[in-house]
DNA sequence: TCGACTTTGTGCAGCGCTTCACAAAGGCAC
DNA sequence: GTGCCTTTGTGAAGCGCTGCACAAAGTCGA
């Protein structure tokens, strides 16, 4: 069978390569910052912790933005990459969910330097609506699928109890959602053409204990101590 | 050249399956509490949101813990699990910048119901310091090595800014921590044998948008509206 | 203008993870 | 006991990412 052969501007960027950009953008953005003009990729590798020839590959996919025998500009790599991530355009995201990491998003100023805008703070709790958040009134989740229309609300970020999350990501799917970041530690049933991403804090520190178990006694004590059934 | 044969309980179970491992767990406790007793793979996959075939390689570097015809023990599998992660010891965990989102971790209830336990809150602002917060009280961080050292804290979480991450780092692998937990926005460089794991909460978002992005115009804006002087 | 030097962009081999498909293994009904 | 049915555990193929190594391409000094 004749594969296709891929072509070099073709819209097929590999995940693990846009997981990637994010890091570059940053570390070119330090650069930018220290007056930088141009970086070689070892340079630019360095700086965000992975290796030259991953950076040269993952910048390949974009186009050929380098200049052989230099490196690259650091002006226009930012721009090119800030293009491809779509972070030229302003994106209004909703957080629904004001609890502690709620706040704690809203305040984060990684956003709003990367062209995100926080465009409205949702709870379901009376006692939290109408506090003054980050230059933002909390309003009431039953305004939820409002909100997300007038203001062209097209990422939403869920910070809210488990239980309450399926729901909520429902609704705002229901309001024409397609990217959702889910904080609260449940598995989101979404359908097709929607995004899910997860980003669950227990989970990484169960890996850290893992590999921290490791290095103390070489592996999980061998005591098979279960008073279960099974055994 | 003749390979090594992997022998099934030697130690080396992949990263990626690490990583599913507490999705699983948490999977199972939810199973757990709905009174379940057994679970078949399919069932499981579907509470994990992963694929059968890839949940019965995952459970299989662990051993062989299934019965063919019937399924998974629950409780038993929840309890290996927990062992191979190191969760059923107590894992000390100090907390570095009392910002938003240390409070917020500090608050997180998915940390105490596995097996960690805050051991110490602390932060450079004399403001911040002495705040009662998730019953404990926020300390200097001039006292950090006395901290970790006195309260066996084998797992740090840095959650102060950009800026003073590094440092906080080096002075808490100079106090003998192995294991670190970064959400600050920067590239923490360690020494071989330190384990850091690094959470963004504004890559997630990047990523999204860059999905977003494509759904809505298939791809950036082709219009190279770039002024600088590559071109 | 030319040659030496630097750095990019990429073909290719290797590796680890995913997925399929099925034989082996255990339970259950009779 | 025996045979059928369900479900696990795993060999093997497929796929995508990584990292090496180098030719191509561009700069810079003379």
């Amino acid at each position: 069978m004749i594969r296709r052969i891929p072509q070099a501007r073709e819209r097929g960027i590999p995940d693990a390569t846009v997981a990637r950009l994010p890091l570059y953008l940053r570390a070119l953005n330090g650069l930018a910052e220290r007056g930088t003009a141009t970086v070689s990729s070892e340079d630019l590798a360095l700086a965000a912790g992975v290796n030259s020839a991953k950076l040269r590959k993952d910048l390949s996919h974009l186009g050929s933005y380098g200049t052989r025998g230099v490196g690259y500009d650091v002006q226009y790599l930012i721009y090119q990459i800030s293009r491809e991530l779509g972070l030229t355009q302003d994106w209004a995201v909703a957080i629904v969910g004001v609890g502690n990491l709620g706040r704690a998003l809203a305040n984060y100023g990684g956003f709003v330097s990367r062209g995100f805008r926080v465009a409205g703070l949702l709870d379901a709790d009376p006692a939290v609506v109408g506090d003054h958040i980050a230059g933002l009134t909390v309003e009431h989740s039953d305004g939820l699928e409002a909100v997300i229309r007038k203001r062209g609300v097209s990422i939403v970020v869920i910070a809210t109890p488990a239980a309450a999350a399926q729901q909520v990501c429902d609704r705002v799917i229901g309001a024409g959602v397609t990217s959702i970041l889910n904080f609260a530690p449940v598995v989101l049933t979404v359908p097709d053409g929607v995004d899910v991403r997860k980003v669950d804090l227990s989970i990484e520190l169960q890996i850290l204990a893992f590999h921290e178990q490791r290095k103390i006694n070489g592996g999980p004590l061998m005591a098979e101590d279960w008073a279960g059934e099974a055994g």
